[in-house]
DNA sequence: CTTTATGCAAATATTTTGCATCAAA
DNA sequence: TTTGATGCAAAATATTTGCATAAAG
């Protein structure tokens, strides 16, 4: 965690930006929370640190930690907004079950070398990709 | 369209659904409508065709044609819901400009072979899955 | 007739913003 | 000090729902 923490302290001060008690408490708050939160399950949890941090300013840490490459939106399309660290420095894509919702993550490099070739095939440069596969899990089809 | 629109009546039939002339405006503005459209924009479009139609009414027919298969929800991260008409029975990804939006479509046989080993491997049986690559074209990197 | 659909407006839910105040450097 | 950050409440967005009325079958 010290290496992330490093690394937001540092996009700060590169951005003139202050560190603050709310922004120190976000950013550990977020980062132990495991995977795929949400802003208001981020600030119920915030709170219990300290009661005073407003919704807003959890909204506005976020967008921050994405800025910084700290967090990164997920989005299962279920119409709330999600974040999850970047853990390590690589993405990853995701097989979830949507009868338990459970949530596999995994890198494919066959897949990604695909997704360069037929990029550039269109004449496009790729920043970044999302890619979510969507079944049931051997438990759920074996209950 | 036709056949879509055979779809559309099929099962509405089936399941003792009403075909009212709303559900008729909206199902031809929807889908003569292009890409990627909203609900608001879907909804302004079809009030060119029958002014008294309600906002709630695109939503409820919306999600009666995904239901249908004849809709499909993409999810661009923008916060605004999109649908796009299933065209032939073929899912497909998306290749998409950051820049100017243009949008890609495509699938890949490969790609999806390996998505398929991948589930098994894990224990899951796939039932669809989402795929956007994000990057630049070539119009928008040579200006 | 009976059931289902509609429009409207109100209700939800989520996220953003304006602004007076507060804290950091 | 000076600049940037915060909390709050209001605003903006996006979507859903309750209900009286209207249309379909």
């Amino acid at each position: 965690m010290q290496a992330a923490k490093d690394q937001f302290l540092l996009y700060l001060a590169r951005n003139k930006l202050n560190f603050t008690s709310q922004r120190d408490i976000i950013f550990d708050v977020f980062w132990s929370s495991g995977y795929h939160i949400s802003p208001e399950e981020l600030w119920q949890l915030v709170k219990k640190h300290d009661p005073d941090v407003g919704q807003a300013t959890v909204y506005r840490t976020l967008k921050l930690l994405t800025d910084a490459g700290i967090a990164r939106e997920v989005d299962f399309g279920d119409g709330v907004s999600r974040y999850e660290a970047c853990f390590g420095q690589s993405h990853h894509d995701h097989l979830i079950c949507k009868e338990c919702g459970k949530n596999i993550e995994f890198v494919n490099h066959k897949i990604e070398q695909i997704q360069e070739e037929l990029a550039r095939q269109h004449g496009f440069t790729l920043s970044e990709h999302s890619m979510y596969l969507f079944g049931k899990c051997t438990e759920c089809r074996n209950p």
